[in-house]
DNA sequence: AATGAAATGTCAAAAAATTGACAATTAAGG
DNA sequence: CCTTAATTGTCAATTTTTTGACATTTCATT
C-alpha cells in the first residue's frame, strides 16, 4: 500500500492536481510508471504514437518543434507539477511536438489503458476538460502574441509567463528567470540579435538585469506595463 | 415532441455532433435556444461573462480581437455545423474574443445550466474533451505557422484551411474560397500588401484565380505542395 | 445606366528583422 | 589554473515587411 507521504511536493503544487478527487489522485499516482532522463533525453518525438499521460516530478521539458531548415521552435517549458501529453490520448493523432528533457528530469507516465479507464469517471473526464480548458486559453493569448503584438511586449509577456512557471501551473512568481537569449529567441520565433536588442533596451529602462543564462526582473510592475502595452 | 426532421443539415455533416450518443444529440438540441443574427451582429464580446455553448446551424461567424491600435486579428471561421463556445462554460473565465456574424446566421445556445448537467454524464464530458483536442491541436498549428513558417507557406495553409472549412468540421472540399485580402490578411497577421505579393505569385504560379472577394483554387495538390514547402 | 461603397493594384519610402560574421565574456571540467 | 564550449555583444549588409498614398476595378443599389 502505497502512502500518502510518497506525493511529490510538486504535484502538491499544482492547482489542476489538487482539484481532482482523492480516488482520482490515488487511481493517477497507482497507475503510473516512474521514468528518469537525463538532460537532453527526449520522452517522445513528434509523428510518435500516443503513449501515456505524464506529469513532471522533477526538473522540466522542452515541447518543441523542428523546421525543414533545422531551426526549433520552443513552444512551452513543463516544470515540475505539470501535467501533459493527453491530447493524443484522446484523439489518438500521433504526438504533435518533440518532448525533451532540459535537466536529469522525472515523470510519472499513465498509459493509454489506465487513462481510458479513469475516463470512464464523469468527474475525472470533466477535470481533463478543465485542463484542455486552460491550455485553449493559453495557446490562443500565444496565437494572439505571434500575430498582433509588438516583439517588445511579447518578450515582456513571455518572461512573465517564465517568471511564473509557463503552462498550467499557477506556482509563486520567481525574479529569476534561467534562461539563454538563444532559448528565449526561440521560444518567441526570433532571431537571438532581435531579442538582444529588446532585452538591452528593458535593461536600459531598469527593468531587467540581463546575465549570462539568466535574466533578472528588477521590477515586476515595469515589466507587467511592458507586456500591457501592444 | 421533437421529430429527427428538426436536426438541421448541416449539424449531421459535422462529425463531433454525429460521434455523440443519440440521447446527447437529443439533450443538446432540446435544451438550446435558437438565436438569429444579422450580418454585423455580434454573438458576444471579449471579456463577456461565459453564457452558453454554440452551435452554428446556418451562416458564420468571425473569431476575432482588437489590439489596442484599432487592429483586429481574425482567429478563425465557424461555419454551419461547428460548435464553439465550451472553453469559457468550463473554466468559468471571461469570453477571450469577440464574435460577429458574417451574414444572415442562426445559432443554437446551449446554456450553462443544461451544460453542466450533460457534463455529468461521462460519454458527454468525454466528447468535450475530444472536442477541445482537435482545438488544441489546430490552435498549435497557428503557434507554429506564425512561429516559424515563411509568410507564402502560411498563406498556402490558411487558405487549405479555409477550403475545407476551417475549425472542427471535417467537410467536403471547396475549391472557392469567398473572402477579401483584407479579411485574410488579418487572419495571417499581415498587411494587405504583403498578403497581395504573394497571392499574386501563386496566381502567377497557376495554383490561384484570384478575383473580387474570392479565391479559386487551381490546383490542389499544387497548394498543398506550397503549404508543404518551408 | 448611374452611383457609391467595397475591394483590389501598385508604388516608393521607411522601418524592422534576418543573415553572417567575429570578438568578448562566462562558467564548467579537467 | 587552464582549457574549452557555451553564451553574449556587436556590426553592417541584405532582405522583408510595414506605412502611406492613390488610382482603378468590381459589384450591389438606385
Amino acid at each position: 500500500m502505497h502512502s500518502k507521504l510518497e506525493i511529490p511536493p510538486a504535484m502538491l503544487g499544482n492547482p489542476w492536481f489538487c482539484g481532482l478527487l482523492p480516488r482520482s489522485q490515488y487511481a493517477l499516482l497507482t497507475a503510473a510508471d516512474r521514468l528518469q532522463l537525463s538532460a537532453g533525453e527526449m520522452l517522445y518525438r513528434q509523428g510518435d504514437a500516443p503513449g501515456s499521460f505524464f506529469c513532471v516530478v522533477r526538473g522540466s521539458f522542452k515541447v518543441s518543434t523542428l523546421r525543414q531548415d533545422g531551426k526549433e521552435g520552443i513552444l512551452a517549458v513543463m516544470e515540475a507539477g505539470n501535467w501533459f501529453g493527453e491530447t493524443s490520448l484522446l484523439d489518438g493523432q500521433p504526438r504533435p511536438h518533440d518532448v525533451t528533457a532540459l535537466e536529469a528530469t522525472e515523470v510519472l507516465a499513465v498509459g493509454q489503458a489506465a487513462f481510458d479507464r479513469l475516463m470512464r469517471g464523469p468527474a475525472f473526464a470533466r477535470a481533463i476538460s478543465y485542463l484542455l480548458s486552460t491550455r485553449v486559453r493559453l495557446l490562443y493569448g500565444l496565437v494572439e502574441d505571434a500575430m498582433l503584438r509588438s516583439i517588445s511586449t511579447r518578450v515582456a509577456r513571455r518572461l512573465l509567463a517564465l517568471a511564473r512557471g509557463d503552462a498550467t501551473l499557477a506556482r509563486d512568481f520567481r525574479s529569476t528567470v534561467l534562461v539563454s537569449q538563444e532559448a528565449l529567441a526561440m521560444m518567441l520565433g526570433v532571431t537571438r540579435q532581435t531579442l538582444s536588442k529588446e532585452l538591452k533596451q528593458l535593461a536600459h529602462d531598469g527593468v531587467l538585469l540581463v546575465g549570462y543564462g539568466r535574466i533578472d526582473i528588477l521590477s515586476l510592475p515595469a515589466l507587467e506595463a511592458k507586456a500591457a502595452m501592444g
